[in-house]
RNA sequence: UGCCCGAUAGUGUAACGGUAGCACGAGUGACUCUGAAUCACUUAGUCUAGGUUCAAAUCCUAGUCGGGCAACCA
């Protein structure tokens, strides 16, 4: 029984219902997913996209997407569409239009120009490194900058200065006027306006001031009404200065609620590491199939559906943990194992020659395309008298718990005959390059009018009717299950795993695999699921390994080696 | 050294003063025309020390360990 058949929810939903319950917010619930477009979306935004969108549906609420765009130098268009693209991806739908922070600068002014009439907040021209000496430390208690004690007017003329372009950036700045010897670093006079002589992508020209994220976040809440505005752990101690503004100001209440963020094994979640991997060239860009990046997973393979039961399962706590990778795979096996169709492709061939077959003969055998959906129906593969196997499923002295094929041994073609391997063909360097085999034409459809068993079943692909393509095998970014604590002066990159992009050229498809779109997915039998690349054409299709099945005999063989 | 937050099997979580459950992983077995899926079983936990209470994972105090805070980033 899992969390939501228990019944039992998560702290911050169990905020929500108290909230409902007490009138807080006269049953309203408006949440928002914030982010700042300077980068793509990754796995764990999906955590908090999920949970934004999550609890605005199930209580009968509404989420708003807002671009979280107070830097202009770092911000842009294209970031503003793509973190749609994977929203939407990912099945979730904003209320309304998309709302941009920027669209509340004006909003923001008026609320600056307020605070300075209050005798709230005042401008200091200290430099920035004054103004960082004067702040103090952990420690020690900061101290009033000399400019503190301006008067609201010259605080108001200057800040119309400031506002009208007459100083360069870093000249002035707005500070909130709170308290220098508070035990809150971020109450000791905190920065509200810089001065930034950069175009804004949305707003142009029309600033040459930009607020600061504390002195927008939680006003941008307020304007849109939210009720619980989710972040994560970080912004904790930033709540404090959240709800001063809103109190100085007399505005509309929301209420800032912080939950852990997610951590995966075996990859990075940084913006700044991630972008390294790709300017770096270790990637081939955000849709690197290896990347946590939404658009990277999509790229891999992997179903919004199975990215939103992960998230679903991992929960929400405040709790800084690190959950396995394996959980997000078995999730998405799970949606996939149900989902896909099957499909026999043979990655690394070795051919085989059924000796009593007929040359030139070919039969069609019927093979079910989902075990798991009868609707799915079923297919015809073309059986020849040349085939390829898995190179993997024939060893010429196999150990006592390799079942598959080897010299002497009977197995089963799956859909197909009961061969047996009757010699090996070797080339001067000695290896194997050929096996020469018979069938027993009783064994039609796999099984054996006698009753006598075989130990394995095993895929494979009529030569000449073969398609043939390119397969990308992908796994884990990092051998280490924890690379993000690999320290920063340390080539990190250097722990990528030599292994995590594997490509292999001249793949035997079955016939089925001749028509393919991009995206369009497939288990290949024994091997994993597959989906068709985006660098796929007609006439060069490009398979990528999403996620190998779970597989016993690879288990064995770490445990001994030597076997195989 | 100041402030804020956290700590339950290997991992992620539930239990809201009353029998410590679930999932993933790992292991064993059953079944099997995918060494898959499915099914069954096993494994293993309340950070420490005090206190409150008939009763503490839960409440209190102290400690330990971990994370965050000293950008004109978000």
């Amino acid at each position: 029984m899992n969390d939501q058949e228990s019944g039992s929810v998560d702290f911050v939903r169990q905020k929500v219902e108290t909230d409902n319950a007490s009138g807080k917010f006269d049953g309203r619930v408006v949440t928002r997913f914030p982010p700042e477009p300077n980068g793509f979306l990754h796995i764990g935004h999906a955590k908090s996209i999920c949970l934004n969108f999550g609890i605005a549906e199930e209580y009968g609420g509404v989420c708003h997407l807002r671009m979280d765009d107070t830097d202009p130098t770092k911000e842009d268009v294209n970031f503003v569409q793509a973190i749609q693209d994977d929203i939407d991806w990912l099945g979730f739908k904003w209320h309304g239009e998309v709302r941009y922070a920027s669209d509340y600068f004006d909003q923001l002014h008026d609320w600056a120009v307020q605070l300075i009439t209050a005798g709230k907040a005042y401008v200091d021209s200290q430099t920035i490194e004054e103004i960082r000496q004067g702040r103090g430390t952990l420690t020690e208690l900061g101290i009033d900058s000399p400019y503190r004690e301006r008067t609201v007017e010259e605080n108001l003329d200057l800040f119309a200065r400031m506002r009208a372009g007459e100083f360069a950036d870093g000249e002035q700045v707005l500070r909130a006027k709170i308290d220098m010897e508070s035990k809150h670093l971020i109450m000791r006079d905190p920065i509200m306006y810089r001065i930034r002589h950069a175009e804004h992508y949305r707003q142009g020209d029309d600033w040459c001031v930009y607020p600061m994220y504390d002195f927008t976040h939680g006003q941008s809440d307020s304007i849109e009404g939210v009720t619980h505005s989710i972040c994560t752990l970080e912004f904790e101690n930033n709540r404090r200065l959240y709800d001063w503004y809103i109190r100085e100001l007399g505005i509309y209440v929301p209420e800032q609620t912080e939950f852990a963020r997610l951590g995966l094994t075996h990859t990075v979640m940084s913006k700044r590491r991630l972008l390294q991997l790709v300017n770096d060239g270790l990637m081939s860009g955000w849709d690197d199939p290896r990347m946590p990046t939404i658009r990277g997973l999509r790229r891999r393979g992997y179903t919004p559906e199975a990215i939103r039961e992960f998230c679903r399962r991992i929960g929400v706590t405040k709790f800084d943990g690190v959950t396995e990778i394996a959980l997000l795979e078995h999730c998405l096996r799970d949606d996939l194992n149900r989902r896909s169709q099957r499909r026999m492709a043979v990655l690394k061939p070795l051919k085989v020659v059924i000796e009593n077959y007929p040359e030139g003969e070919m039969e069609e055998l019927e093979a079910i395309n989902n075990p798991e959906d009868e609707s799915a129906g079923t297919r015809s593969v073309p059986f020849t008298r040349e085939l390829f196997i898995e190179r993997d499923d024939f060893l010429e002295d196999p150990p006592k718990k390799f079942y598959r094929l080897a010299p002497g041994r009977e197995v089963r073609f799956r859909y197909a005959y009961f061969v047996t391997c009757r010699d090996v063909v070797k080339d001067d360097s000695g290896e194997v390059i050929e096996l020469r085999c018979t069938y027993d034409p009783q064994t039609r459809g796999g099984s054996a009018p006698d009753g006598r068993k075989v130990k394995s079943t095993i895929h494979w692909v009529s030569a000449e009717q073969a398609v043939t393509a390119e397969v990308r095998l992908y796994d884990h970014l990092f051998l280490e299950s924890d690379p993000a604590t690999i320290a920063a002066d340390e080539e990190w990159t250097r722990h990528l795993n030599p292994g995590s992009l594997e490509t292999l050229q001249g793949c035997c498809l079955e016939r089925s695999l001749g028509e393919t779109d991009v995206g369009d997915r497939f288990q290949f039998e024994r091997l994993g699921y597959f989906c068709v690349d985006d660098d796929s054409t007609s006439d060069r299709p490009v398979f990528n390994r999403t996620v190998t099945l779970r597989d016993q005999w690879a288990k064995l063989k770490k445990q001994s080696p030597t076997a195989g």
